[in-house]
DNA sequence: CGTATTCTCAAACGATCGTTTGATTCAAAC
DNA sequence: GTTTGAATCAAACGATCGTTTGAGAATACG
């Protein structure tokens, strides 16, 4: 009918597929959302998942990937501004770890859908998808444990790792909006979460600054 | 309305679809596991479910109450025992909000599915169960709130609730043993358990401690 | 006992799922 | 202008989904 060449549409069909299936996986899950609903709202046709990506597995790699590889990325570049430093305090380690994560989510394009899709990727417990984070993710919490380290000399290198993973676990909360408190209707989003970053970032340090447990019972009561 | 005809049985179908239910919506989320499998791991009929309960919707709100009563009590209980009293520590009120839920995690019952379903919820975003895991949580919320902030008189009101989320986020995240730590094979699940609970007690003793932020910018940089 | 009620069961319902097919359309190479 | 390979499309595939049905078995009550 319309002649229209396809170089000339606004986006290509592979990526009207991610971001579409991006929103969606972020309110539906995984196996919620359907490939028709993925393909009718990218308005594309329902074969054209499995051509482009194979299958939906694939499609789901896909969209982790594509969002990963810039986080990641972003993470790493702010860390190695800090590193090694002698003014770098420990809330600018944290905000390195938080504070991309955060952008992330400020993104126009599906960037807040995709942190939903990430913790929700966390509750999945999928034995695939976690061997596929982890690879992406323990390059990371390497080189931040190292850097907590030289700040923290007097903690234990395993609690480094539990209080790391103890901040991952409230920023994958909390990035998601999980929260039971409401944002209020007069409060911009962005300032909401900006207010949420500080609280964490805040709440963070002090844990971490903590002194060593690892001899010491937290609560014997 | 009648007394359990089949009492004579080990547990009665109700129970049973209950904890088959349990296990799998821990493992497979609530789209990704059909009654089929619930009822063949129940080893009761594919009907059954929809004559006890009414629907698939209705079986996992069902899910939900059945622990979340016990949780709420427990914690309750905990508090009770400690709200008001001169020698009340900040880590005596974290361990009654943690450590109920860390002992349903252990409870030979299905408990230990149950966590990873409450977490599941979270993820899930779903507007109804949200409205329901609200009404039986902002209660409790609301009096551990009151407590902290006797604890903790030069903390505003907003900020508690600010890290009384912080904390929930961390434990669900931790009770879900989501975290990237992996337990080693020489140490028994519980003792692993223990120890991530009081790291996570004197983490968020820390964090809870910190003067307030509300008027000061976390990393003004 | 017989009757009523509660529960279980195999079978089927229509709907929707992920995937595949084969024809058709398009842009570019020759 | 013809050929070629990539991309899109409508249609259908078998499988599985949540739910419903109606008959039969088990229990309770008169």
């Amino acid at each position: 009918m319309t002649p229209a060449p396809y170089a000339s549409r606004e986006r290509s069909t592979k990526e009207r597929i991610l971001g579409a299936a991006e929103a969606l996986f972020a309110t539906h899950g995984f196996a919620g959302a359907s490939l028709r609903q993925v393909t009718a709202a990218a308005r594309v046709n329902l074969a054209a998942v499995n051509y482009h990506f194979g299958s939906k597995d694939k499609l789901i790699e896909e969209v982790f990937r594509r969002r990963l590889d810039e986080l990641n990325t972003r993470r790493l570049a702010a860390l190695q501004r800090l590193a090694g430093r002698d003014d770098t305090s420990l809330e600018d380690v944290l905000d390195a770890y938080i504070r991309p994560a955060l952008d992330l989510s400020r993104t126009d394009g599906g960037g807040a859908a995709f942190v939903r899709v990430l913790a929700r990727a966390y509750a999945e417990h999928n034995e695939t998808l976690r061997r596929f984070l982890s690879e992406n993710y323990g390059h990371i919490l390497r080189q931040f444990a190292a850097e907590f380290a030289r700040l923290l000399p007097g903690l234990a290198k395993e609690d480094i790792y539990w209080r790391l993973d103890i901040v991952t676990g409230a920023l994958t909360y909390a990035m998601a909006d999980f929260g039971i408190i409401q944002r209020k209707s007069d409060v911009a989003e962005r300032d909401h979460r900006e207010t949420a970053a500080e609280h964490l970032i805040r709440f963070a340090a002090a844990g971490m600054r903590n002194p060593s447990v690892s001899n010491a019972p937290a609560s014997p009561r």
